[in-house]
RNA sequence: GGGCUUGUAGCUUAGUUCGGUAGAGCGACAGACUCUUAAUCUGUAGGUCAAGGGUUCAAAUCCCUUCAGGCCCGCCA
């Protein structure tokens, strides 16, 4: 099935209207124009401008959002990244001819050159007195609804492009989406953290216990994993002697999607040499803390309902402490067989399956504590059999110097004392690759190499990882991770999955059959 | 995987309870209008009611299947 401007919906008048323009032999898609002012600069330069036509011109350019035709002027909404502004369009202006040519051709959506003077109109509007219009690119596709934009959920995700165009929130969640992760490097930077790269592509996954996409290299005929974290590969750089590094990683995960869930997103993971899980969660803090107070100008910020207080010093707890206080429930007073019984009589799912204090202590937390949790929380020592790269407690039997951040319930950051005994690490490994054995997925694999690596020696080291798109979340009061990220991860529409699943075919990739 | 729920014109939607020729606003098109700003006024066109099947004299409406969303739960250690 071939594609043509009417499979693509393209609007027949304004087909119509490129040929005219081109039969007038005016340039429609012209490579370059001179834009000297944007909107917000011509907005703060004449800010005072009175009713009279300005003596100062600016040029500038944008696209048109609304067009109000009066006959022999019409009023426009020009728009640029800065914002919008008025133009005023005079038959006497123009003259007849380029008039009617541009009051005939013009539609919304268009992205045009101007040249004109500033005034001010009876109402009080800084408009720019055009003196000359050129179009710039011609519009073929009607944009949305320009009083109720577009509100299609689906179509706002698949078609962004057009989401951004029309609507001005959706526009300031990506801005601040591209600046937390600007002072993110920047407050790393300014502490000389070197940022590094590391394979996406990786022939044995780790570093988080999840179930990873798979691809095949022809040339080394070999599988790679995409990776579902960077942490194994940003550790053999502390090995090598980069004592403070950071990586700002696209994860995969070949996992279930919803709110809080994309098959690849984002995360900045950071290691420093010559610190622990307790410098880890102050350094954790400090970034935080000062991205809501640089992006809101305070601590307190508003989500949903709640008001979330970034004031460092977050609140902190051991995992038993916490569920203690929020369970109600003292691990290490109780039986198994007790914590069974409780566990059942407070309704938690797969009360059967823990054996020990250690795993009904997990069981509490997952259950009954971690989406209390909505203050910004960390949460350590957690037990070790959870935490295969997490170094062995100090002096709690059992545990590992690990915690979790929690903020509205959910996980936002990750890290620990980085194991750095080699030989515990292969037991580790061992103890997970026993569990891969037994179906479970998401075990991790043993990664020879990196046990090498730290066979050469790793300085005690830091690491925390922190969820990006969940952090813009809280940051932008979203409520589902699709809102910020620009293209989530969609099933193509039907039309279209028939056509897809042959080219998956050509490529000689079978989908997996249903069932 | 389970539950609930949505899909009607380019966009925003009414109509679905209780079956009887699919309605509006914006947008488009034609026309009027030289300070409007969701401009206004007059007129015109535009619909496979997500797709397919069934029940019925008659289906946007009831039933079944499928497709694509959304919310919640499970899974995500």
């Amino acid at each position: 099935m071939s594609l043509t401007p009417e499979s693509l919906n393209f609007d027949e008048a304004r087909l119509d209207k490129i040929r005219t323009i081109q039969e007038a032999g005016v340039p429609l898609y012209p490579a370059k124009f001179e834009r000297k002012d944007t909107i917000e600069e011509i907005r703060q330069r004449f800010h005072a401008v009175g009713h009279e036509k300005s003596e100062d011109g600016v040029i500038t350019a944008g696209r048109i959002f609304t067009v109000r035709d009066h006959g022999k002027t019409i009023f426009a909404d020009l728009g640029d990244e800065s914002g919008r502004i008025q133009l005023y369009i005079r038959k006497n202006d123009l003259g007849e001819e380029q008039f009617d040519f541009v009051n005939s051709n013009l539609d919304r959506g268009d992205i045009i050159g101007v040249t004109g003077h500033l005034f001010r109109t009876k109402l009080g509007e800084i408009t720019i007195w055009v003196d000359q219009v050129t179009f710039l690119c011609k519009s073929v596709c009607a944009l949305p609804e320009k009083f109720h934009g577009l509100k299609d959920i689906e179509k706002r995700y698949r078609q962004r492009y057009v989401d951004l165009i029309v609507n001005d929130d959706s526009r300031e969640v990506f801005r601040t989406r591209s600046r937390v992760i600007s002072l993110i490097r920047r407050y790393l930077e300014d502490r000389d953290f070197l940022e590094f790269e590391t394979p996406i592509l990786q022939p044995i996954y780790g570093g988080a216990n999840a179930r990873p996409f798979t691809t095949y290299h022809n040339f080394l005929e070999q599988k790679f994993f995409l990776r579902i974290a960077p942490e194994l590969y940003l550790k053999r750089l502390v090995v090598g002697g980069f004592e403070k590094v950071f990586e700002i990683a696209r994860n995969f995960r070949n996992e279930d999607i919803d709110t809080r869930h994309n098959p690849e997103f984002s995360m900045v993971e950071i290691y420093e040499a010559y610190k622990d899980f307790r410098d880890m969660m102050q350094l954790t803090e400090g970034i935080i803390s000062v991205l809501v107070y640089t992006l809101h100008g305070k601590y307190d910020i508003a989500y949903g309902d709640e008001t979330l207080r970034f004031e460092p010093p977050f609140r902190k707890l051991s995992m038993e402490d916490a569920v203690r206080e929020i369970a109600g429930v003292d691990i290490h007073a109780h039986t198994p067989d007790e914590l069974r019984e409780l566990a059942k009589n407070n309704r938690i799912e797969d009360y059967e399956k823990p054996q020990t204090q250690r795993e009904f202590l997990v069981l509490f937390f997952e259950g009954m504590v971690e989406n209390k949790l909505i203050q910004p929380t960390f949460v350590y020592d957690f037990p070790i059999e959870n935490s295969p790269l997490a170094k062995k407690h100090r002096v709690k039997e059992g545990f590992t110097e690990r915690f979790e951040l929690f903020i509205n319930g959910m996980e936002i950051a990750n890290g620990f004392s980085e194991l750095n005994d080699p030989l515990d690490q292969l037991a580790r490994f061992e103890d997970q690759d026993a569990k891969r054995r037994a179906g479970d997925m998401e075990a991790q694999m043993i990664d020879a190499d990196f046990i090498t690596a730290l066979g050469f020696g790793m300085p005690p080291t830091g690491g925390v990882g922190l969820g990006i798109d969940r952090l813009v979340m809280l940051l932008t009061n979203r409520d589902s991770i699709k809102e910020v990220i620009l293209f989530p991860q969609m099933k193509p529409e039907a039309v279209k999955s028939e056509e897809l699943v042959e080219e998956v075919r050509n490529e000689g990739i079978e989908p997996p059959s249903k069932g």
